[in-house]
DNA sequence: GTCATTTGCAAGTAAGTACTTACATTTGAC
DNA sequence: GTCAAATGTAAGTACTTACTTGCAAATGAC
């Protein structure tokens, strides 16, 4: 729990039917995306009668959203303005271990949003990035005296390295050797310092 | 044309109402996935009769692969292997570009195939990773005299970052900003020699 | 025990799906 | 002009889908 502030939305109340179809929701649509799963499947694996499903949230598509508003969890970035910025490698651990917590906690949510871009629901992927890369290119004008544009550069490497690390490591599964996320993460930050 | 051999797997014939379908189904399933389409809209989009997709392809799971396949470039890889390797950071940015090409060659294959990894279909994510990470920590051996357990890391950190940010700038569209991918590889590139 | 809420059950609707069959039309090589 | 291959048209099959309706059973607070 250390980095968050477990910040919903919004919250709406479900009595265990509910959740027991949000649970198996979540795990249907994060396997098969929302095309690939039926209502009467999730109604099945919930252990509940299919008309159920209906009669709390009214459609397939209101539940794949009330899906992703529950189990959504939203990181807050306020523990790096607060950070002790003495030292750039510091900030940039902190960073990669707030970011990969980020990702690993909302692993599935990921999944499910890559799989319906479609769907115009992006909160992971292009809500915060603008204004966490303002937040870390500052981090590297400060410590690096680098241009605004350099800093910006370097923020934009930065994060999208560990986007693109953590997707292969926990999303695409690229590497059949077992690469550790601390490992890499160490070698980042020395090589961005 | 200048970092690949366009080395297809195979070649099937298709004369031009073949090709249309092709197309079609290209840019559907990019956008809708695979489920997210119907052979009736495909056969639509390609002004061609439905029945005529099922003679060519036989079926839609067919047609779906035989679009990967003819449309799916394999980049030769063999070009990093005859590098003048003096320098590491040519080696990098050598890399950087046929990585970034085959990317964005493959653009929507790369959407085809995020929206289908339950079919495990995954060329352009797992087939290479490996070989081409074995290729990379080889060439950070040889330049940094680093033991083999760093050499994979940093090799494994190059590879990601690269593919999160071609991923970010061109699938994601993270970033409001124009963020040119040169200039991030020249960013990488200094930061990781 | 009563009564309201929640859930299950059975059946059904209307639409869409992949795919097939039979036959007619077009096309192009010879 | 002939003939075969490629394509179109129309219709239909068997199945799945999201979602609805009406009613019965269970549950729990009072």
């Amino acid at each position: 729990m250390y980095p968050y502030n477990w910040n919903r939305t919004r919250m709406k109340e479900y009595n265990s039917t509910g959740l027991q179809i949000l649970e198996a929701s979540k795990e249907l649509f994060t396997d098969n995306g929302f095309r690939g799963v039926s209502t009467k499947k999730i109604a099945e694996k919930a252990g509940v009668n299919e008309v159920t499903l209906f009669r709390i949230f009214g459609s397939k598509q209101k539940l794949f959203e009330e899906t992703l508003e529950h189990f959504f969890f939203k990181p807050n970035f306020s523990s790096l303005y607060e950070l002790p910025s003495e030292n750039l490698s510091q900030v940039l651990k902190h960073f990669g271990d707030v970011m990969h917590d980020f990702l690993v906690e909302n692993i599935s949510l990921i999944k499910m949003e890559i799989q319906n871009q479609d769907m115009s629901i992006k909160r992971s992927t292009s809500k915060f990035p603008n204004e966490v890369k303002q937040l870390l290119a500052n981090q590297f004008m400060s410590h690096k005296q680098l241009s605004e544009n350099d800093a910006e550069l370097q923020a934009v490497c930065y994060m999208t390295a560990l986007h693109g690390l953590c997707l292969n490591l926990y999303v695409f599964k690229s590497f059949t050797h077992k690469i550790k996320f601390a490992d890499c993460l160490d070698i980042l930050v020395r090589n961005f310092t």
